[in-house]
DNA sequence: GGATTGTAAATTGTTTACAATCCGCTTGAC
DNA sequence: GTCAAGCGGATTGTAAACAATTTACAATCC
């Protein structure tokens, strides 16, 4: 798929997104605790590299770290912390789209036209995994490009902000709002694309 | 010291912590790698805890790490940054200041007041690596006691706002802004408090 | 019968050993 | 003299063995 334009991207890096899109879709229970050998053999690698991921997704909040027991998945936030992460993520976006804006490329919009019809054609298969983390992936690309520093920050809010997401009925609406970002941000038109965000961060 | 008062911090969070205080008080230089063997050696631990140290202070955007290069002290974010992650610590502490302070024991005024105490006296001293690590500590209770959830965002975004940390000469306001955050909380007076606050996030 | 202690399996935490990669230096050709 | 190729030490990345801790369950005691 390889929807972020890196040249390479490492082993732990893949598991990570994979793991993580599958968390948000809801595919896994957050009854029983995440076994770190089942991991290491479900992807071929050594529990080194798993416990880095793990390691990772709790520091993010997706999953959560308890010593000597493991990790479970992590439950979505209480309302009053919903609304503070979504007001943080608002302003975090609106940021980086005025400083990035103006400094995309032709192979930006490419790149933010592959991510749309990725997630096009996920949501026309119901595949919630793959929604997910087209989802992240489109506002993720337009972060890096304004800040790589900011990313991190922005993806333990945004990704503690989906983890509600399985959830999601409305798969025509995500389809019709990502595309008025892109459009918006096409056209390097900053007012129309902070208004095409702020509908999306509802 | 123990500020914290968890029962039992793990070999790692000890470490972590430790390098963070000294990184953010400049203590280290950043035109030269930081070597996992020596900080094994002198830790007394292996280099498999370490490298998960590396990776968590790479992950808060105190270090940088690039593959196969090992990791490197960050430089202080540019200022459009500063202002965008000041404007969200605000909103953060404010935020956890009203969900807690109707909640505080005794016992924590009594763990304020040890910090305060602590943070004095390394004013005193004019022991930066000290004074960085009360300085985040106070703050990091009060968010703690709101929600252990927004600890870790709020880490990330302070620590990276403290890499200049370095550069403060302004030693007795520090102390005199943290006894007035101290002395509102005691008396569990949010508007007071806030105030105290803003005026200390600078 | 209920609670407590002892024991074994499972799981996480740490170390050690080894493979892959990077960096500085020499060496040699041009 | 300059530059490129390649060698060697140092460093990071990965895997597998080992130690410590937890958990579940059986045996024992009151």
């Amino acid at each position: 798929m390889q929807l972020v334009e890196q040249p390479v991207r490492s082993v732990r890096e893949q598991i990570v997104d994979t793991v993580r899109a599958e968390v948000l879709a809801g595919a896994w229970s957050n009854d029983e605790p995440v076994r770190e050998q089942a991991l290491a053999k479900r992807f071929g690698v050594s529990r080194g590299p798993i416990r880095d991921v793990l390691q990772q997704l709790s520091r993010e909040g997706v999953l959560i770290y308890r010593p000597n027991k493991g990790v479970r998945v992590n439950t979505p936030p209480a309302e009053a912390e919903r609304q503070l992460l979504q007001s943080m993520r608002r302003e975090m976006e609106i940021f980086c789209l005025g400083q990035c804006i103006d400094q995309l490329t032709e192979a930006d919009d490419e790149q933010l036209e592959r991510i749309l019809a990725e997630l096009t054609r996920a949501c026309a298969k119901g595949d919630l995994s793959a929604i997910a983390d087209c989802d992240l992936t489109l506002h993720r690309t337009l972060v890096r490009r304004a800040s790589g520093e900011l990313e991190a920050i922005w993806l333990s809010i945004t990704s503690r902000l989906l983890m509600d997401y399985s959830r999601i009925d409305r798969l025509v609406e995500i389809v019709a709002e990502h595309e008025a970002i892109v459009k918006a941000v096409k056209n390097r038109n900053l007012k129309s694309a902070q208004r095409a965000i702020n509908a999306n961060i509802i």
